[in-house]
DNA sequence: AGTCACTGACTTGCAATCAGTCATTAGGCA
DNA sequence: TGCCTAATGACTGATTGCAAGTCAGTGACT
């Protein structure tokens, strides 16, 4: 077969991506590599080139959601325009969409399995990282007199994981 | 190889006991059927001949702990020797313990594979039977000013779920 | 004699591997 | 500047190995 190479950095995005997309689609342990493959159009050792494993694009993919939530934080947390409360909200919605994707949109099921994502999606590391920009604006809130919040990390944590948990049902 | 007969009930409940005790001890995913068949020295058929699927096991083997875990809820709520803050403590004593078994006592590893045995029992039927009975606690403490909530059964719940989920990292 | 518990070899399907192949780039030479 | 060559690195796809699930039958008990 007719060999398409492309830059590194391109195809493994490509492969998150189509990964990603047929994850949410079908679920996690519903998804062969084979399926993976077939969509981007590589071989099953092509897959191997950039990934260890199959739980590796998980990864790969939670990761990439995770640095999108990251700069939206970011930005909300720095925005002038919104009291605390309302960057709270926003926060939490776009942790919902962003953590629960395309799935509410495009309306698909086989929801159970997806808990190892959001399980994963807990445990990584730079979610420690979010919820340090969450809590800041707790803090900020605590100061101006509007919350009344005496560990404002743990708050942050417990709020994720709660929304988290609870919004995947 | 010479066969033996054992009455159903007998032979599922040996079943049952025994993956839990290697999903405890290994994790779902990485714990075969034929581990599972091994220690109960029966034949593979056999497993099939009592369970639908690998999946049948964890759900009977969670369902088990679920009933466990109702019975002690229901005679904690009994008790007239606790106020309710001492019952609520003692049921989420027990919610811990059962929930996660003897992989404390032992100090089992594998955790995180752990996560589906966890959702799963959250989503069963019979969880809310067990959400329901802390309710009554929590009712109760409010009637008598101890406690002050104003929507017991969703309290119950999304306690057990905080519980559940944060306990198992 | 019939039913039910049980056997174990078999099928199927997927994750992971590997020996090799082709595209691309860098460097030397006319 | 254009062309050849070697080396690198992206990519192939047949293959392996393993675990879930099946099935045709067999023996124990009624």
């Amino acid at each position: 077969m007719s060999r398409i190479v492309k830059e590194p950095e391109e195809r493994k995005n490509e492969l998150i991506d189509i990964a990603e997309q047929l994850f949410i689609a079908h679920g996690y342990e519903q998804t062969a590599i084979s399926d993976i493959v077939r969509a981007a159009s590589v071989s099953q050792g092509a897959f191997y080139y950039y990934f260890e494993s199959k739980e590796d694009v998980l990864v790969a993919a939670i990761e990439k959601k995770i640095a999108l939530m990251e700069n939206d934080f970011q930005l909300t947390a720095e925005r002038s325009d919104l009291d605390e409360a309302a960057k709270l909200n926003s926060m939490i919605n776009s942790f919902i969409s962003i953590s629960s994707s395309g799935k509410a949109i495009h309306g698909y099921i086989h929801q159970a399995k997806n808990a190892a994502l959001q399980k994963k999606l807990m445990k990584a590391r730079p979610f420690a990282r979010i919820a340090a920009i969450m809590a800041r604006v707790i803090f900020s809130g605590c100061e101006k007199g509007r919350f009344d919040v005496v560990h404002p990390l743990e708050t942050s944590y417990l709020l994720l994981m709660m929304i988290g948990y609870a919004y995947h049902m």
